[in-house]
DNA sequence: CCATTTGTTTGATCTAACGCAAATAATCAG
DNA sequence: CTGATTATTTGCGTTAGATCAAACAAATGG
């Protein structure tokens, strides 16, 4: 499921905001105290609960976070990509990881042991503040999405999350930007608190006018501006 | 609209858990650093969009926090209470403040300039580890809420919008437990993505059952225990 | 005290979106 | 290649909750 990977070399990562500012040095050395692991598609990283014992760095592929209720539903928190920090539990002194984590694709990340954290924040201070500016961000972003569910009606929403990922998960292509992972219409409506059907019943309106195209767990914008619009409202 | 406060003694506040394993001393020199100011009910701490240029703490009284849209609605975000600390973007690297901060009653606050929180972060680091587990909390309990306005309808979220105000806000009388504050039924709306019509009907129906008496921006609530079922979805 | 403003209640529609159902299409496993 | 599984589409009836409307009640201010 799991096996190491070479040292990993810090030029390869040092254009990642995380590492802004901060020397060869201080990032080799923050590099050498985790491990590299790959995770294939559909393994999970941490689960729901689970004791929070490392946080991660992901390097290649893309994450999905996710929370499940006592009732059996399942809402997506968000996605991570490559040089984005996650499973920050121990950074905000937090016990169990609040929800789980799923490789969408073939993945590699660091992981570094909780105890890690406290050492960077005397040794790499420029390190952790990076982090947390990246935690603020993400705070700022679920307000935002409260924000969202409070105020806007269901096509707004949807038109939303699916710019997030085309902003966060999008490769471009001839024609318009490509999700680079599957996404289904029920993957969707856990994003945006809503059913398969309403997110099917979009898509093919968006479909027909030309401003998407679609296939199973494929999803390609092809006319960006005007999903932007729908998302403002218009 | 705001005057200064006599020195504030450590022992007021030293059993706040933002001080957690903190020497007296410690908070002395953290408090001596700040400015206590006076605030008027309805006075505002701050601007949604404007720079953020100083951290809060509650010394006495209740604030909310909430963020209006382009389109004009208004989305209350969380309340605040005595020892809490609020407006932390310098924590988390935001040079604005997010949302708009309103003095419920007639507060006592201590401010500090941001640049204090990077001085605290070599002088008093177990006051900034304090500090980030807050914010981690909130980050946690936004995210709930994001899993609550996705999955639950109208009638749970209210339900559950009252039981986290008295748990935050509340005080014990004879007969229950009363919202330390005016909250009209539109501000609960506000809390829960709702109109003030849903939320007058549920308060209706909830007091004929005997489960809580409302008044003009009163709230107290009789039956918690019956409340928290109806928030579990019973 | 009266006039005005602000908050609340309740009834009567109306509709966005859900839930259900059934058909279709793509993928996978043997 | 074939049957089973999983994802998607689309139609149709239902409903939770919004919107509209009007009356009422409490507070405020001169």
């Amino acid at each position: 499921m799991q096996k190491k990977a070479p040292k990993i070399d810090p030029s390869l990562v040092a254009d990642f905001p995380l590492f802004n500012d901060m020397k060869k040095e201080d990032i080799g050395d923050i590099l050498e105290k985790g491990v590299a692991k790959h995770y294939k598609k559909g393994d999970r990283f941490f689960d729901q609960f689970d004791e929070a014992t490392h946080f991660f760095l992901m390097l290649d592929g893309y994450l999905e976070v996710s929370k499940t209720t006592e009732e059996g539903s399942q809402v997506i928190m968000r996605h991570f990509g490559v040089g984005e920090l996650f499973g920050v539990a121990p950074a905000i002194a937090q016990k169990n990881y609040p929800a789980t984590s799923r490789a969408l694709v073939d993945c590699v990340a660091i992981l570094w042991e909780n105890k890690f954290w406290d050492l960077f924040l005397v040794e790499h201070p420029q390190f952790i503040k990076n982090a947390y500016s990246a935690i603020g961000q993400r705070l700022a972003q679920s307000q935002e999405r409260i924000v969202e569910m409070s105020t806007e009606q269901v096509e707004r929403r949807v038109a939303h999350a699916v710019m997030r990922l085309t902003h966060q998960c999008g490769v471009k292509t001839e024609s318009g930007i490509l999700i680079d992972f599957p996404v289904s219409r029920q993957d969707i409506a856990e994003m945006t608190g809503t059913t398969l059907h309403t997110v099917s019943r979009l898509f093919s309106a968006w479909s027909t006018k030309g401003l998407m195209q679609v296939g199973r767990q494929k999803i390609e914008v092809l006319e960006a501006h005007k999903l932007a619009l729908l998302a403002q409202g218009h």
